[in-house]
DNA sequence: ATTTTTGTTGTATAATTATTATGAGGTGTA
DNA sequence: TACACCTCATAATAATTATACAACAAAAAT
């Protein structure tokens, strides 16, 4: 195991769950074989630049700070293929999107890593994302418009 | 307001939501119109005799120091395996599962039959129940996250 | 083939931050 | 007055994170 796998592990991590602390981080890391104690953690925390900020259900999380979120180019452009509408409506962002696609997108959705995103359903070609505000909604609405627009 | 009246507020708060710091309990009293300081908490907390237990979603939450576990002890536990987060937004509640068991969970959840839920709907890895009410909403919430916590 | 340098880690603990408890003083009421 | 109860300020405690130091391994230099 390099520290740079582990490295991909913890951000994998960080984006996948709710994470807060240090330990936490380092006992998911055990679960995925890969285990190194709290200060270790803490040198790979520095060195990722990672940040704390809100979460939904935990007070704190882990993350990238914004900047870094990831999104590939490639994703980006079939995004942008797949979505035919984004819409809000109070704290819900609707997406309509070609038939049997809701899926796709909506995984590329989640892989963007909204942080006030508490939980998104795709049917067949529309996609539910649900947010904490009408604030937030309309913020990643926004977002997400952006990544289709700049792909 | 007397000291009776916010002691029952606190007990009502602290079963229907996990809150793990007076701060936040204060926070919640002063939603329903009474305003205290942390430092009446403080001692609130300790004429209560309430304790921190484990919560689901948080890492502690305030409890009584008893706790009535209520249903079928074999789902439940099948729920608490699926389950990573459940949290109520309006009148809804988003519950994330691990990939791939939204409707497993979906399932056990609508078989627990609570009479106000207007609807669930399954996607990959969240579920949305859909009620008339925040407050239905915030009651369900509590007994599903009770389900959990009793498995 | 040794020796030196460099980088990485764990242990132990220091530093920091978050949370809770309490002393002192004020207000209202019997 | 005596008492209950509160706030403010801050002390005490607990949780979390950072780091000094020693050990080790791998790469580089001699």
């Amino acid at each position: 195991m390099t520290k740079k796998e582990r490295h991909e592990l913890i951000l994998k991590l960080i984006t996948e769950k709710e994470i807060d602390n240090q330990q936490d981080l380092s006992n998911a890391l055990k679960k995925s074989g890969i285990e190194v104690t709290q200060a270790t953690i803490s040198r790979d925390i520095n060195d990722l630049k990672l940040i704390k900020i809100n979460g939904i259900a935990k007070k704190y999380r882990y993350s990238l700070p914004f900047s870094q979120a990831i999104i590939s180019h490639e994703s980006a452009e079939i995004l942008s293929k797949l979505v035919i509408s984004v819409v809000t409506t109070s704290n819900f962002i609707v997406i309509k999107t070609l038939d049997g696609s809701a899926n796709t997108a909506a995984n590329i959705i989640d892989d963007a890593t909204f942080v006030n995103v508490l939980g998104t359903i795709a049917g067949d070609n529309t996609i539910l994302i649900v947010l904490n505000t009408k604030q937030d909604a309309e913020v990643v609405c926004q977002k997400i418009k952006e990544l289709i627009k700049n792909a």
